[in-house]
Parts: C-alpha cells; structure tokens; sequence
DNA sequence: GACTAGATGAGAATGAATTGCAATATCAAG
DNA sequence: CTTGATATTGCAATTCATTCTCATCTAGTC
C-alpha cells in the first residue's frame, strides 16, 4: 500500500539516473516511472499512460512511448514484446527472469533461475557474443490439478 | 540449389499434414509452405508473400497472414515476435531451439541447447504448467574479435 | 458436372506505435 | 530571480503491420 505518487528514494533515483545520462528531469518523465515502480504486473504503454496520469493528469500517448523508448534505451526498463499484443513493461532489477505465459488467460508469472541465465551467458559466449539482454517466454498451459 | 518450386516429399506431407487437419490443400497453402521449407532465414508476412508469389503469382497478403496463423496452430509453423520489427517466421522441426538476433546488424543465429530446454521443462512443471511452446531470444554484440 | 463449405482477393478498417510541429518547460548561466 | 537555449511535450496526422468484410472462386465430394 506504499503511495507511488509521491517522492521516495527509489524514485528520487530515477532522477538522478536520468540527470546523468544528460536527460531532463520531467514531472511526465517521473510518473511513468513511479508508475512502473509501483506496478506489480506487466503493463502496456496505454495502461501506463491510464496510471500515470493520476499524478500526472494529461501525458499525452505520444510522450508515454517516447519517455518508454527512452528508458529502454538507458537500460532503466524492459520491453516484452509478447504475441499478438501490445508490448508490456516493467523496471528492470539486474536479474534476468523469464517469464511464463499462461495460454488460458494470459497471467504472466515470473521466474528467475540461475542455471538457465548462465546457459545464456554460456551459449553466446561460445559464438563469440556478450549478452545485451535475454527474453525467455515460456507459453504454458495448466496442467489438470492432482487429486 | 534446390529448387523451391516444384513437389517434393517434403512439401508432399505438408499436403498430408493439411488434409489429415481437415483443411484443404491450396495452390496459395502449398506455396507458402514450399516458401518457407526453403527459406534458410526467418522471412517477415511480407517477404514470404513475395517469394510465394515466385511459384503462384498475385497471393494477396491477406491470404498469406491467413495461412500464416493457420499453419501456426496446426503446429507446423513458428512466430518469432521480436521488438521493433514485424513478426517472423520458420517452419518447425520438433525442437525447441533459441536465437541469438545480434543488436549491431539483426543476425539471427540458431542454437539448440538440451540443457536449457530441460530447464524450461522443469520450471514450467514446478509451477503447475505443462509448456506449449518456448520462445528464447538472447540479445547479443559480437565481441571484440580476438587477435 | 453440380453442390457446398471453405478459401481467396481486393481493399477498407483497425490498432499500436511514430512523427512533425508549434507551444512549453527544464536548467544552466548571468 | 530572470533569461535564453534547447530538450521535451501535446496534439493531430501518419505510418505500418495485421485483421476484417464480403463478393467471388475452388477443392473436395457425390
Ligand atoms: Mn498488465
Ligand atoms: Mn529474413
Ligand atoms: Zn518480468
Ligand atoms: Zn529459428
């Protein structure tokens, strides 16, 4: 139940981090973060938009995509570009995860696992490349509960 | 050298595989399939219309998208929706393979790893989930050359 | 050869995402 | 605290991939 309106260290953060890549520190620039900071699913750039403007009324859907682009870019969060949707969002910790999609209604679980993540670092490191980020989508279906 | 336009067994059983659906089996079907069985890359919507269009002039797009998604529930095809760029496609083998898209110019590489698809067995069955299909798209940059 | 459900072609429609441009706001400098 | 340079925004129009509508066509069946 913590407010993601208001100012917080966490978010406090962001702003230093986008002063230091040289951007400008804008009240539409933090609520699309603080929004994303206080989400707990996946959301598209509309329903990040929807949220943001509560503390934030009117950021146009131009802005939303472009400040989403910007933050991708500087590494602050990750697009999920899952099938026939729009894509989804969310902050990046530095672990990489995988996500699990379930094909009856759509919930997205999350999972980390270590061993999968240095089979990554491991396969490209074999064809001579350095991981810049891993997507896993594991679409799954229910399996018929015991008993 | 082989040529992408004439029968083949190989396209012979997609005819099979078609009917055995209880679809039937199009002159606009069957080119795409052949299309796709000869495409050493993963070719967009777009691009399969255009070589189609090789073995059986004017397919309309439509059409193509339709077979698409058709073939791809049948399970004989894979959409691969990765960022910034349509949606792309390949004909499946029965393994579950990942790719490595190289951020410097859009290479997509193959790879195959038992580790890695037993992994996402187990997480999935962990979790109560039975895997549909699994999608790993490692981003990566080639490494400074050695020597 | 005729019948019929399924498939296609043409193009309009949709929806996500991007862009041009004039107006606005950030922030460094004075 | 002002000012000015310029990054960012809002809005609307636009692009692009994909889907849909519907009239026409065709594969498969008898
Ligand atoms: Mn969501
Ligand atoms: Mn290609
Ligand atoms: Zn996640
Ligand atoms: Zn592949």
């Amino acid at each position: 139940m913590t407010d993601a309106l208001e100012p917080s260290p966490k978010t406090d953060g962001f702003a230093v981090m986008l002063r230091e890549a040289g951007l400008r520190v804008t009240s539409q620039r933090m609520a699309i973060l603080r929004t994303l900071s206080s989400a707990e699913d996946h959301p598209t750039a509309e329903e990040i938009a929807g949220k943001a403007r509560g503390s934030d009324a009117s950021i146009s859907h131009a802005t939303v995509y472009r400040t989403l682009s910007v933050l991708e870019e500087l590494g602050l969060i990750r697009k999920l570009s899952l099938e026939n949707s729009p894509a989804r969002y969310e902050l990046c910790g530095d672990d990489d995860h995988g996500h699990i999609v379930d094909v009856g209604d759509g919930t997205i679980i999350e999972f980390e696992d270590e061993a999968m993540s240095a089979r990554h670092q491991a396969i490209a490191a074999d064809l001579g490349y350095e991981v810049v980020r891993c997507v896993t989508i594991i679409e799954a279906r229910k399996k018929p509960g015991p008993v």
